[in-house]
DNA sequence: TATGAATGAGCTTTCATTCAT
DNA sequence: AATGAATGAAAGCTCATTCAT
């Protein structure tokens, strides 16, 4: 009735399933839900996604085109490791504060999905941030700027599990409720500051004189 | 038939429970599945939970007290802050890698449940954990062993985000393909020496010196 | 909330399901209605049959447990082969009468089921007529009785060719117009006398002196 | 893209859905499918047809003509009745093996339509045969070339029943099946002139001298 | 006039929950 | 007190039909 669904309303469905998704989890996210939020019917999105699971990775997709857009403007506009990494560090909060239907629908579609698929999943999720942690610390560590007695490769992995953390606090209940139980009222400043700290050492990083 | 259920099997429907949510998700997981794997009636498992939401309660009550118990016992265990740590990033993997279903019934009820009700389960997961690291850091904090620019909170916060990650690691498809991404092939030694050494730095321990 | 299906419940079920079947076709009976009319629930007729078309298949069974009761109660009680042949043209006639509902279904089914599965319908339903023909008239040719130019296996073939439209015929609205096409107004009676007389030419068979 | 439809596509819109009725069923074809292979869009198709099943009458229709040019033509070139038979027996397996789709589609309708829909069904295929058969039977009842006890009117049904069955036969997995049960091995030929013997005999033929 | 995307009723099937036994 | 068959709401998905373009 309605002639060719507009971007908007394209736009619409993925971004109102994320946010169902986000709120509810994958199992009480009905397809009859998100056409209605999209204003749209049940049948059209079979037009456009196969079926409930294509759906949902293409929910995936989708936000993480943004995730990966804001680590890689962090981490151009670093000026040193120092720099980037703290940059990194408020923009996973921000992000997650910003967007928390993305990170939690992320963390139900991974949590939530058939076992044999998330390997797909992670290959995706992880392949921006991950590529440009190891090339970042690589590089580093040639320049002698971190410590050599771990693999950069193993020390982009403990950064980013820290990162990780920082986005599912905030965006999520029960993480956030874990930060709670952990740092009490540390406010978002106090806990950035520490876990850069903790992550600068983990890495050997030596300041810079000046600092 | 109608003789009142022996502690074992109840014990049994709450182990045959997490073993299927660890296995299946929770979706995919009927109450009709555990009833048979227990060899019980369906009727009796809703005299003993209210319904199915209030069994998976239970069921991670249950892996709860497997879990403190494990890391109480590894850190009684320990001599020293640094040998503590690396005996709860020991057993973190290993107890990972012996009940996959208890790391995976967590993940799978923390990331699909009503997100309100995650709350009261963050409390109870972490409040062990939680509790016993800060006592030890707080601890090492006065006795001069690690920085003291950083709350111990924040730092036990920390370290557990890192030993969180390595309980996923290992038990969970998705946690596992990132650990690939990351650290390409490192085998699990390499992998707890580099995040314990990490994290080491990271609080700012200072070795002692036969060490 | 009824406790257990009555046997009577059971055999509703079935025995609606061919008459639904039998009047509207398999496309447009459906689950609820079967389950509607046999005063069940839904869910309880997947407790005895996997799906819709293992329903099926078993409401062909139930009907052609009847069928060959006829059948053979008809052959049985021949006093010759001429006896005989008449017998069964009546009840052919008479049974589609009586029980219009399985007839139909039966057209019903073969008619519209995944071809593959229709031979295995096929050996089901003729098997018990197929046999009986068979020996019925080879035995009547090794007497003499019948034609020799010609197998049994074809004639008998031939005969159950013209049993076959005798019970469309009459409870198929299809059959029964085709037969007015052809028939105009002649009876029942002249009908079936007309269809022995040609079979029994057919066959070649030797009437007794005194006829 | 809004040129009137062309007499081709037309025709192409009811060989299509003739072939996808007869290999699939009805219900499990569908408009897009059929404008798919068509070649046209599945508005245009209503343009042309009310619904579903007004597009299925019109392929019974078609599907008719093929069928009774086949018929007049092998009546028109018979040189006796006994040579007329065997020549409709002959082109009603070999039209079958030929266009198997045609009967497939035919028996697909007349079993699945609504009961009610069929008499027209009937009339209007039955017509042309009928009409055919009453006639040379009619004939040959006069000229004494056949027996006179029987009606021709049942002889010609009785005729038409058995070619009929070859129709169905060989076309249609279900009486393919069916053929075998009877027949065994039995081959075309074999079969075709023992259901020609048959029906001579039946109708009472009085074979001429010299044949 | 032809198009084909959008519609949404309606289908089969599942499963948490109930309750007669 | 335990049983497990019955219930029926609700899910995913299909497809005949409509109608803006």
């Amino acid at each position: 009735m309605c002639r060719k669904l507009t971007d908007t309303q394209r736009q619409s469905i993925l971004e109102n399933a994320i946010k169902l998704i986000g709120s509810r989890g994958i199992a009480r996210t009905t397809i009859r839900d998100i056409a209605e939020a999209s204003g749209v019917s049940v049948g059209v999105i079979y037009k456009y996604y196969q079926d409930k699971k294509t759906l949902f990775e293409a929910c995936l997709d989708h936000s993480l085109k943004f995730l990966s857009d804001t680590i890689l403007s962090a981490s151009a506009q670093s000026t040193s490791l120092a720099d980037g990494m703290e940059r990194l560090a408020r923009v996973s909060l921000k992000f997650a504060e910003e967007h928390p239907e993305y990170i939690r629908m992320y963390y139900a579609i991974t949590g939530s999905s058939d076992p044999e698929e998330t390997l797909i999943f992670a290959r995706r999720i992880e392949a921006v941030s991950a590529h440009e942690y190891n090339a970042l610390l690589e590089r580093a560590q040639k320049a002698g700027e971190i410590r050599s007695d771990v693999s950069p490769r193993i020390l982009s992995f403990c950064f980013d599990n820290l990162l990780m953390m920082l986005h599912l606090t905030g965006c999520w209940p029960y993480y956030d409720a874990r930060r709670k139980v952990y740092c009490g009222d540390a406010d978002d400043e106090e806990l950035i500051k520490g876990v850069v700290a903790f992550a600068k050492s983990g890495l050997g990083l030596k300041e810079p004189e000046g600092n």
